[in-house]
DNA sequence: TACATTTGTTTAAACGTTAAAGCAAATATA
DNA sequence: TATATTTGCTTTAACGTTTAAACAAATGTA
């Protein structure tokens, strides 16, 4: 049977006083006397009252919901960036509301609109693929709802972004591959349309500039780096006249998909062909041999997420601007060097906690840059 | 800048009529003139209005929010049930709200209380290994709020249930491997007191029973089902006076666990030991060998939980009874054979076509039975 | 004693929407 | 022509909460 719930008004007439001051009761407010306090919780708990989040955030303009969007939830690394984000976000009394855009232009949209309609205080979101019309995202900023991207982000809407650094990993993937004897290095890249795999693709580019290597377009491929992708370009890469001796994937499942073209072939990993992914997938551990990948900082990326949004709540003018963190501790190593040089250790040691708590992994020995199998 | 949000009001007085008026046209009321809905919408348009669901649900009593309980987002069983419960309740006008228990039963209540202070129209959970006491849930019931439960389920409750017949799936999974020539199983198993790793219990042990092979307590073991739980139950039965033929593993996590350990032992799958897993994880396909696996049907049991929700919706009066949907459609294949023999063809036809709607990939070529390597 | 302050409460309005009831004008029915 | 029905709107109240303002009683200050 559907019961018709308890209400602060059921409260207040237990007791003969007014819903306000049961209100202010729940609240703790210090103008009600403690004796009151105790007998407005004692009811509330005996009718089993429940507080009804639509109408305290109806009437106080704050739902306490953010919405996260993201093209999919079963990839490790949105999923631990959503655990992250809810973490931090939880302790600070929020709820998030998940959707997925499953990489569709269309879906992104309807997502935007349906967050919007729930009052949302803030989106945090990571685009499609497919998106290159801003104007959702834009009707966002408009309603002065903070938005932070993740991610695939767009430097042109002007908001918070936090990621890595895909264009500097991306060179010192190269770099490494070119230090370990590689003369020969294929990329089977990202759409460029995207930003985070065009600025891979630059790295991968720049890298091979700076050793003097020849940028050969048979080695260089866009697809959507779907396992059927990464089979079908390892496959066209192995065609060529003069195969390559080490290929850079920009993402783990077309890296594994690779990997079974070579394991297919007979092809010794890394001896014959060196190979390396992107991403955060746990996969890439569990296969024989294991992919070397790239870290994304899927748990900082989303702690770092949450608190930027955070530090919009309570203002009343929000006025973002594009503002990136870019979760590579590199220039923070750097700079601490330089205090010790000067002697100034606290300063130094300022440096290198921040550093760490960015990047923990930097200073673990296996991190990123132990790339080769 | 923050702006000030567009409301019916504002519409209102642009046109001159009532908000009331308003919002009848934008329902498209047949008592409001189509000269007027024009108007309506065209100023909503101008405006950038955006309905306050807040409003709505506090008028209206409902929310069209249905949360979603589930221990942990980054399995894929679990992504992929969530995706589909999300793509049948949007086409509804229904959003979700995601929340992850990480198998804490304290998190869970939280979750819960979130959940309920949201307003949420019904919760759709998959309980924390962890949870003995049923009163979190018990509140939900007594709110009238539909609840309904998948793959983690427990009769006390007597809410709809929808999962897999796990009994049955462990019985024929042991029974094929008896087929194959083992004669010595093991069992990795989850721990008893979550009812689907004891109907898996009970499902190893009965077949054993009905094969007339020892039931050997070294061989049955009880664990979390990490990877490591998996390494580490396996170095224990290698570790046995007689090795065991088979290991059937209650997941997919911890038979990777077990099969990276026959891998660094060179124990030959599945000629020296046939290993079987229990889930949805893709990587089960990925790694070499592959790891047999049985198929949960998440994306069935997605559809079904969000159908089974729908049901309520509407009703004022809900009455939730214990309502098992068991995605196995053996049954029906046996009910739809007596039909035939009875030449009752129209019964027959309904009855498969039911039975593959329930399990789409009992008919296909390499269904759950080919569970050998 | 007279006034100021503090304490503990009430009253009333508001958040944005919807639903019921009411009502005048237009149209239909006899 | 008189009456009933339909059309197209308005008015009003309500959903459950919070908050500003008001106010009486108690306590403090001079």
């Amino acid at each position: 049977m559907k019961k018709k719930k308890t209400t602060i008004k059921d409260i207040a007439s237990v007791l003969n006083i007014s819903a306000a001051a049961v209100s202010k009761a729940l609240h703790n407010d210090s103008r009600i006397s403690e004796k009151t306090k105790i007998a407005v919780r004692q009811v509330a708990e005996n009718l089993q009252y429940q507080p009804n989040h639509l109408a305290s955030a109806l009437r106080s303009g704050k739902s306490h919901l953010v919405g996260v969007i993201v093209p999919r939830t079963n990839s490790n690394f949105f999923s631990s960036v959503i655990q992250n984000i809810e973490e931090v976000l939880n302790k600070k009394g929020y709820s998030i509301i998940i959707t997925q855009s499953n990489e569709s232009y269309q879906k992104e949209c309807d997502s935007i609109d349906t967050l919007l309609y729930t009052q949302v205080d803030g989106i945090i979101a990571s685009m499609a693929n497919e998106t290159v019309d801003l104007s959702a995202y834009e009707k966002i900023k408009s309603k002065g709802i903070p938005l932070i991207l993740f991610d695939r982000g767009e430097n042109d809407l002007n908001v918070d972004y936090i990621g890595i650094d895909d264009y500097n990993s991306s060179h010192l993937i190269v770099e490494h591959l070119v230090e370990n004897g590689c003369k020969r290095i294929a990329h089977i890249g990202g759409y460029k349309r995207t930003r985070i795999f065009n600025n891979r693709i630059r790295g991968y580019i720049d890298a091979l500039k700076k050793h003097n290597l020849p940028l050969d377009d048979e080695l260089l491929t866009e697809s959507g780096l779907t396992i059927e992708d990464g089979r079908e370009k390892m496959l066209e890469l192995l065609s060529l006249d003069t195969q390559p001796d080490a290929v850079y994937v920009a993402g783990d499942y077309a890296a594994l998909g690779a990997l079974q073209v070579l394991k297919e072939k007979n092809i010794r990993i890394p001896e014959d062909i060196a190979l390396v992914g992107f991403g955060n997938e746990p996969f890439t551990d569990m296969v024989t041999p294991r992919i070397s990948s790239v870290n994304q900082h899927s748990a900082e990326i989303g702690k770092q997420a949450a608190n930027t949004f955070l530090k919009y709540v309570g203002q009343d003018a929000i006025d973002q601007q594009l503002n990136k963190i870019i979760l590579n501790a590199n220039h923070l190593v750097i700079d601490a060097l330089t205090a010790i040089k000067n002697k100034n250790y606290i300063e130094a040691k300022n440096l290198l906690e921040k550093a760490i708590s960015i990047q923990p992994d930097m200073f673990e020995a296996n991190h990123n840059l132990a790339i080769l199998n």
